[in-house]
Order: C-alpha cells, then sequence, then structure tokens
DNA sequence: TCCTTCCGAAAACCTCTCTTGTCAGATTGG
DNA sequence: CCAATCTGACAAGAGAGGTTTTCGGAAGGA
C-alpha cells in the first residue's frame, strides 16, 4: 500500500485520473460515432493515448468503462436540471419547467456523440447496463413527480399522474434531440430549444 | 436451378417458409428475452428446432435474420395503424386518431418479447439496423405528417409541426408501453390504452 | 429396389477481441 | 550514479461464437 511514486511532476493518483480523463474523452469519440458494439478496447486506447495495459488497470472489463462515461453523461445532465430548477424558484412555473427540460438536454443538444451515447448506444448492451439507464431514468421521475405534486398544491400545475407524464416526456426527448442531431438540416437551435420547452410545459404544467 | 424434391408432404419453397416461421418465433423469444447481444444462432436455432445449417440456408447473416424478425413486427404495426385509421373516416378526428395509435401499440402491448425488441434490442446493433429502424419511422412519420395536414386542411385539427408531434409521440410511446410492459404492478389495461389515446390526441389533434 | 436428394446433428474452422503478460527504456528518489 | 518504479508498445493467451463442412441415415421417386 506505498503511496506510488510521482512522475512528469504528477502523483500516482493524479495520473490515474487524467488517464481516466483521456479515456473518457476518447471513449465519447469512439462509441457515439462507431457504437458501442463496433468499439474495441484498443480504438479507446488509440484515441485516448493509453495503453491497453493501463485501460485495464482502471477498469475491470470494457463495459466498465462505458458504465462510468454514462454515468458522467446522465450525471452532469441531471445536475444541470436540478440546479436550473432550484435556481428559478418563484418565477413562472411554466418558464421553470421549460428551462429546467431544456438545461437537462443542453449537453446532448451541443454533442452529438452524447447524444447517440445517452439514447442509442446504451440500450441492449447487456442486462446491467439497461438497470442502469432505468435506474437512472427513475430517480429523474422522482424528482418530476415529487417536484411536480408540490406544483399542484400549490396551484401551480393541474393535477395528473405525473410518471405518465414524464415518461412521455423522456421519450419524446429522446426521439426528439437524437433526430435533431442527427438531421441534415434541422430547424434552427433557437426554434428548437423553443418547441421542447412548449413540449414540456405541455405534458407537465398546462 | 431445380424445383427440388417434395418431403414430407411440402415442397421445398414450403419447407423453407416453414423454417423460416419457426426460426422468426424462436428468434423472436430469445432475442426478447436474452437481448440480442446475449443471442447466439445456436440459442435460436435450438428454440426453433431446426439445424444451424439450415439457418445458413435462408439467412446469410445472424443479423440478416433479425432484419427480418424485425421488418415483420414493425410491419403489422404500421399496416394495423393504417386500416384502423382508414376504417373509421368519417368519425370524429380525435376518437380516429386515439384509435388507430392504440392499435399500432397492440402487438408490444400483448407480447412483452415484441416490446423489448421493438423499443430496446433494435437499437445500437449497427449502422445497418439503424438505416432501417430510423427508415421504418420515416415512413410513419410522413404517414401522420399527410393525414394530419390533410385533417387541418378540413378544419378537423389544429395546426401545428406535424414531424415535431409525430416524433414526440412515437418517442413517448417507445417509453410509456416498455415501462407499461416490464413494470411489476401497472396500472390496468384499459387505462393503460385511455392514457395514451389522449396523449396522442393532445399531441396530434387537440 | 436403387439412386438421388434432403435431413438433423455435430465437428471443425476461423476470426475477433477481450484480457493478461513481457520487456526495454525512461524517470524518479536517494 | 544506482536501484526501484513506472511507462507505452507489443506479443501472446484464451474463449466465444459466427459460419462452413462433414456425415450417416431417412425419405422421395423411377
Amino acid at each position: 500500500m506505498t503511496s506510488g511514486r510521482s512522475y512528469g511532476g504528477l502523483t500516482a493518483a493524479e495520473r490515474d485520473a487524467e488517464r481516466r480523463e483521456r479515456l473518457l474523452v476518447g471513449a465519447r469519440q469512439v462509441i457515439g460515432i462507431e457504437g458501442y458494439a463496433a468499439t474495441t478496447v484498443e480504438k479507446i486506447c488509440t484515441g485516448a493515448g493509453v495503453s491497453t495495459r493501463h485501460f485495464y488497470l482502471l477498469y475491470a472489463t470494457k463495459e466498465d468503462a462505458f458504465v462510468d462515461l454514462y454515468r458522467e453523461l446522465t450525471a452532469e445532465s441531471y445536475r444541470r436540471a436540478i440546479d436550473t430548477f432550484a435556481a428559478s424558484a418563484g418565477h413562472p412555473m411554466a418558464e421553470r419547467v421549460a428551462e429546467a427540460f431544456v438545461a437537462y438536454l443542453e449537453p446532448m443538444f451541443t454533442d452529438q456523440p452524447a447524444a447517440q451515447i445517452a439514447f442509442v448506444e446504451v440500450m441492449g448492451v447487456s442486462r446491467r447496463l439497461e438497470e442502469i439507464r432505468l435506474s437512472f431514468r427513475e430517480s429523474l421521475i422522482e424528482f418530476i413527480e415529487a417536484e411536480g405534486n408540490a406544483s399542484v398544491a400549490r396551484g401551480e400545475a393541474t393535477a395528473r399522474d405525473f410518471r405518465f407524464a414524464a415518461l412521455a416526456l423522456i421519450g419524446a426527448a429522446n426521439a426528439l434531440v437524437y433526430d435533431w442531431v442527427i438531421q441534415p438540416a434541422p430547424p434552427s437551435d433557437r426554434e428548437m430549444r423553443e418547441s421542447l420547452g412548449r413540449l414540456a410545459i405541455t405534458l407537465l404544467v398546462a
């Protein structure tokens, strides 16, 4: 259990963190563009400038690396949504929902590999990854349910089955954003955000 | 180019058709339950009672068999939707849309493997399958756009971006029906159909 | 009956890639 | 400077499963 020797001015932990960072970037590119099924560990490593030897020092399996990447992506989206919603407390509910929803989608909106991974590649990989995907989605649904019911209690939204509405919204967003990202001639950025915001209001508030 | 010899009272073409039928049933089970990634040709063949030798006489690759299965599934849904919509001409548009939408989802609604395949397993397999999925979806969108715009022209629906609405509806349906199928304690069949019908009306008509 | 065609089962082939191990050289701390 | 540690490159192990081929026997047909 020695602390390890310094190298290139970095501690062992820092070097590991840097390799992990590079691997996540490389994995995002390869998986997002070629697809997880066609992705090999070697491709990830080549793109990241990390040897397979170090890959397996960081991750036990290829799937573990994908799980790490997926968690990063989803955690960022989730954080954005929650923060945005919390920051707008006091504003009209319709506005808050639209903003938080768009904030949630932002990472996939601006990065095609991210959209490809979050909406397509994560599916059909394995039981384990499916459980991770569904459990992440469930926490999102619970957040929407809780805030939705609270809003109804405050008279800021009309009552409904928020689980149903949340699922509908998430599913719709998947299809819409993915389509927008791969479209050859998509509507403008601004129009798309407005339409998505309106959709969220329709399903969750109005 | 001989026509082949009869066997078991069946012509060569009939025997092929029977094997294909059994393979499709077997593949639906295996892929729908274990997932495409974990599916092997041998598992499909064992389940179907067909030898791998005959498998490769019918399909050039494992993926070809999956494509065949997926086309069957989607074609049936598409047919149901179109037929139902055509058969109700003259009725109120809201009713027609709700009915056609539920008819479209019926096959996935009553068969978990079908839902698993159509909503999850088809994704992330390969470029080719992704193209097939998207092109199928595109024909569905075109149908909705055409009928939607015609309805607007007749004053039976309010104008909107029907491509956007169709994508939202399809995506929402994926998430909702899949969730309903895998839920441990789902709402009743009837309730679910009503909710889905209302969603279709909200997004396409109201 | 006899020959041909077809059958299912199973072995064999083959490629791929995940994963582990080796190694010579670079870097560090003493 | 020296010994220990770390590095990236690369070879090799290992297993899985897709695909092809073989094979003995059953079923049609003349």
